[in-house]
DNA sequence: CGTCTACATTACGTTAACGTCAAGTTTCTG
DNA sequence: CAGAAACTTGACGTTAACGTAATGTAGACG
């Protein structure tokens, strides 16, 4: 462990992805492995951003949003002028994700709301008018 | 307002998404507009699970995964055996959106970090060397 | 030395979720 | 009644995110 570089085949095994992925984030400029001659070797900083392409994905968020978010972490060594720009993307994004909260929020109470509703059918045995039917078939 | 039936077109104005959109719909058994002769007149019922639908997408669910939830609302008038597997069903639902709330809460919680660091290294106009940093270039 | 393994590149295939014509009704309107 | 508007059903095109060969090479091993 603590490897500072990794071949394709140790990120396959120890994130669970093929390689083919791995070298399609590439082209698609979410990872930058260095080169051994041919061959790719994985940095830590590769590692650390396919743990957010990960977390992301498991999300439901899109490669290209991904790369988005990942931009935001890019050290803007530029003048203040860099830095602010960058700071108000990652707010921005940062509103985005939480209206996203939101929605999932709302979706959940549905759900939720249906279930009780599931429950209280259950347990009284004997089939209520039910009081809130929103998307009754 | 008030419409019962509502044409192809007027759902497009109403919900802002394509007629080729809502008869893919139909073709996925998302929707299920009645028919006057030809044309196709969306109920309710539809305008309802369109809602849901639309919400899904904004979230990033797949068509698929919004049809599973959508089919947590069919009124399953068979016996109790029904019932209990759509709750069971919906409940294990439920969890999976609440493991989906958790993954987003934590990319929030990178972003924010995120952003204090900028906000910090805004105000004091001298790059730090910043305390953390995971997904530095 | 041959062969196996781990990698490489190139290229075609696939699924999802529609977009975009094309061509034929039906309905509204002047 | 002619033409536009609003529909319909095909059917092919497109983008995303890889899968799946096919083929080639560089290094390790017996």
């Amino acid at each position: 462990m603590d490897e500072t570089h990794m071949t394709i085949g140790r990120m396959c095994e120890t994130f669970g992805v093929s390689a083919r992925t791995l070298r399609f984030y590439e082209t698609k400029k979410l990872l930058f492995p260095i080169r051994q001659g041919q061959k790719r070797l994985f940095t830590k900083r590769d590692r650390a951003r396919l743990k957010l392409i990960l977390k992301g994905k498991r999300f439901g968020f899109s490669l290209e949003e991904i790369r988005q978010l990942l931009d935001l972490y890019k050290s803007d060594q530029d003048p203040q002028i860099q830095i602010k720009q960058a700071h108000e993307r990652a707010e921005c994004q940062l509103k985005a994700l939480e209206a996203k909260k939101q929605e999932l929020e709302e979706i959940i109470d549905d759900l939720r709301s249906q279930l009780a509703w599931g429950k209280n059918l259950l347990s009284t045995r004997a089939p209520l008018k039910p009081a809130i039917r929103h998307f009754d078939q």
